[in-house]
DNA sequence: CCTACCGATCGGTAGG
DNA sequence: CCTACCGATCGGTAGG
């Protein structure tokens, strides 16, 4: 069972997603939900607090996605798989908060330092497992940098590829996307 | 020299970039810009002529390059390296308009469905010719749908990265890209 | 959780 | 290109 509070964010991010934060106004909210705007204040702070605790819930899980992947036992390259797979898993068990994640972090206000930082950390840490790999002769000599701008695009908007093939079978994905992101650029 | 209007909509676009379309005023413009709010409407229809113009602009420029690369005397791998070079081009010479494609569509009003049209028939043909390379033993077997999203995502997403690396120089941007987007699937 | 409401701000127009 | 302004709507609060 979902508190109300967690039925006004998923609500809301629903919401956000179709028609962007800004435009989504409190009384959209108020009315998908089946309450007055004014009592929507009883189980959220603002709709700041809606966007912020949504965007930070999704860079908290990549966070810990990364920490727990660095800490494994295995070589760099299949720590990026097990990335690529702990990814197409938080967006599909997220659809709609991981959909914001690319467009709607400029409206961020208090928090916005903190969530491009993390995705700061995230990516670095990205980058440096990649040219791990490379040392280790597992992947090609390859443009650092571009691969991972690259890898991680697509990522970022799988939310909208998988919202239209929903049918497609989860592990069939991750086999799909792994071979079509690191095979081609493996030695 | 540009006119009034195409200096008001390039300030304005460069806004919209950072804040958002929704939360951008016209008063944020005609600060920006250098005069009364009001008077902005001597040069511009509506907030949403500005919107409007510059995504379509760009999905012109979209629109023509397929028309063009696909006419001409090339192989499909040849033509999906030309697609990828002229995406290139359009986003480094119109990056702030080009930046506003992947989020801001979703505010356009009478025109949101034409917009829609132009990107599928973008994405029908690309596919369609990653098909035929494929067929004539150019690319290897691989996922169509998957792939075509993938480097779509990649190419969508450039403006972000070329902010962060202007220094880059044009032919090795596209060499380095087409080999990244491409090499992979060769056969 | 609702009624009633507030100050601020929005896109845009009239008229010169 | 500006002054003056309008109706609509916004996020949020007071008080019960």
């Amino acid at each position: 069972m979902l508190t109300k509070r967690e039925q006004i964010i998923a609500i809301a991010i629903k919401m956000f997603r179709k028609r962007g934060y800004v435009a989504t106004t409190m009384r959209d909210i108020a009315r998908e939900v089946g309450m007055e705007p004014a009592s929507l204040y009883n189980h959220i702070k603002s709709k700041q607090d809606i966007l912020e605790s949504s965007l930070l819930e999704i860079a908290d899980m990549y966070t810990l996605s990364m920490k727990n992947v660095t800490g494994m036992d295995k070589t760099a390259y299949e720590k990026l798989e097990q990335l690529i797979g702990d990814q197409i898993n938080i967006t599909i068990q997220n659809i709609d908060a991981v959909s914001l994640v690319p467009s709607e972090w400029i409206h961020l206000e208090v928090s916005k330092s903190k969530f491009i930082e993390s995705r700061n950390d995230y990516e670095a840490q990205f980058k440096f497992l990649l040219q791990e790999a490379v040392n280790k002769g597992h992947l090609r000599e390859l443009d650092i940098e571009l691969t991972t701008f690259s890898i991680l695009s697509t990522l970022r908007y799988l939310f909208s590829w998988y919202s239209r093939n929903k049918d497609k079978n989860l592990d069939d994905l991750h086999q799909a996307l792994t071979k079509n992101l690191l095979e081609g650029i493996k030695k």
